[in-house]
DNA sequence: GCCAACGTTGGC
DNA sequence: GCCAACGTTGGC
């Protein structure tokens, strides 16, 4: 099974609203690469929740995924932010996976603390310039992290 | 297919 | 708010 870190804008999803939720499906992810890992997800695999553009940022939780992704309603909906008019239903462009709460951590795993920690050198959201908010996590960096939230 | 212009992401 | 890094668009 597969490890994965997600990227979220607390102001626009949060662990808490994910908390409260449940479940929800991961819309609106529009960067190719990104889809292509969320096409990777399988059911049951864990993954990290992360704040970006957060005071701090940083990993705050985990889920998993519930549900294979599915096309993304939103690429067709005209009033959404997110409407791709090159979608079509016959071909989606656009897919997201369910994702379930696990845990929230006690604290915060801010950027800084994650930098510092020899394992996690080569951890794809450290790398300068990574972009992407679907990212793979290996099964050791999956597993510092979650002691670091001990 | 190249590449300049533009848009977005996200740490700081 | 700045700006580096990267993705996308579109003219040619």
């Amino acid at each position: 099974m597969s490890k994965w870190l997600v990227k979220t804008e607390p102001g626009d999803y949060s662990i808490d609203d994910l908390k409260r939720d449940s479940t929800t499906l991961w819309v609106g992810v529009r960067n190719y690469q990104a889809r292509n890992y969320l096409l990777e997800m399988k059911v049951g695999d864990e993954v990290l929740f992360y704040h970006s553009n957060a005071e701090p940022s940083g990993v705050v939780g985990v889920c998993k995924v519930a549900e294979k992704p599915e096309p993304d309603k939103t690429q067709f909906d005209q009033k959404s932010i997110y409407f791709d008019e090159k979608a079509t239903k016959e071909k989606p462009r656009w897919f997201c996976p369910k994702l379930r709460f696990v845990k929230k951590f006690n604290k915060l795993i801010p950027l800084s603390e994650l930098r510092t920690e020899k394992g996690l050198q080569k951890m794809g959201v450290l790398q300068k310039g990574s972009r992407l908010s679907v990212l793979p996590v290996t099964e050791a960096e999956f597993k510092i992290v979650l002691r670091l939230a001990q």
